[in-house]
Formats: C-alpha cells, structure tokens, sequence
DNA sequence: TTAATATTTAGATATTTGCCTAATTATTTA
DNA sequence: TAAATAATTAGGCAAATATCTAAATATTAA
C-alpha cells in the first residue's frame, strides 16, 4: 500500500493513470501530453510500475503501458473500511 | 485533491486515521501511540487537517481530534472513476 | 500568581523527490 | 553495418519532507 500511495501523491503520475484509462499507450505518447523531459515520464512510469498501477509490455522498439485497475481495487478496499 | 493524496502518502499519518477510526482523540493520546516526538505528531495532524481529514476542537488545555469521513467519500469517487 | 501540563511553533538537519541534461541500450531502417 | 529512433539509466541540483530539540502559548491547579 505504500508503493501506491506514494504513486498516487504526484499530479503527473494521476494524469497518466487518467490517460491509460481509455487506451494503452506508448512511453512516448504519455510523453507527448505533458511539458516535462522524457526521462522525468520515464522515471514516473517505473515509480507507477513500482506500485503494480501500471503494466508494461515490450513490442519491437517501442514499450506499450497499461493500467492495472486491480490494484484500485486494493485501495478501494482500504478506503471503504473507513466508511460507516 | 493533492492534499489528500499527500496527507495519505505516510505510514503515520494513516495510523493515526485508523486510531481516530474507532473514537476522538486528544492529541497527546495520539502522540503516545507513536515513538516519534509530539512536534512531529502535532505536524501530522496539521497535515491531515490541511486535507480536511480530520477536524479539531479544542477542550479546556486539550484538544480533541476526530476524523472525516466526507474526505474519504471524495478519494472513493476518484477510485471508482477506474472501475470497468 | 506561580508552577505544572498540553500542545504548537520555530529553527535546524538529513533524506527524499522531481526535474534536468548527457550517456547508454535496444531496435529498426537505409 | 551505420544512422536513426524509442526509451531508459546515470548523475547532479533545488525544493519538499520528516524528524529532532528548544522555545512559546494557553490552560489548569497549588
């Protein structure tokens, strides 16, 4: 819960789960969308990748990322055992 | 949001979220539950309040912290807006 | 009204975070 | 096979974070 937590604490890496929502996407695509460098995305890929948030999958030269909605699914949890 | 996300993003802070889950607290009850110093505690409570997580209510020399719920109720809409 | 108690505020420090540019790795194309 | 493309890794730096001790504030009790 602590790899997900630290994940969800960065308006980028919200914004990227938010892009995965409706469609799987290239490393570089997510990096076209935002006006930061492509190592910085890099680098809050692997902190999302970290948290299982994400999946990512080789095809040639290109890396294609998903989300990985199961781990909301935690979290969901977590957040329901504070509702009466 | 981001207040929320960052109040969430420590071990402490949620501890002190599941205490206060059960009943109100005074601030120096919280403290001793912790083997860090009242300063950093009566800082993590500033946090959670900035996120509007929890609410304070002052009682003579003491003060009382409870939780709220309504907060969460905003994450879990945020959650399920990953849900298929 | 002075001392004790509860808590916060202030100031300092070490660690973590987010960003950058430069360099590296892997793959494809000319 | 050499050049181009996609992406990551490495190294550095400034800002944010978590912690501490010391000092300040507010309230209660002797």
């Amino acid at each position: 819960m602590n790899a997900v937590f630290k994940a969800l604490n960065d308006f980028t890496r919200r914004e990227i789960l938010e892009l995965l929502k409706s469609k799987e996407l290239q490393a570089g695509e997510i990096a076209a969308y935002f006006a930061i460098s492509k190592p910085s995305i890099s680098h809050h890929l692997d902190i999302l990748k970290q948290a299982d948030l994400i999946t990512s999958e080789k095809k040639g030269q290109f890396i294609i990322y998903s989300i990985n909605t199961t781990i909301m699914e935690d979290v969901l949890q977590w957040i329901l055992t504070f509702k009466k």
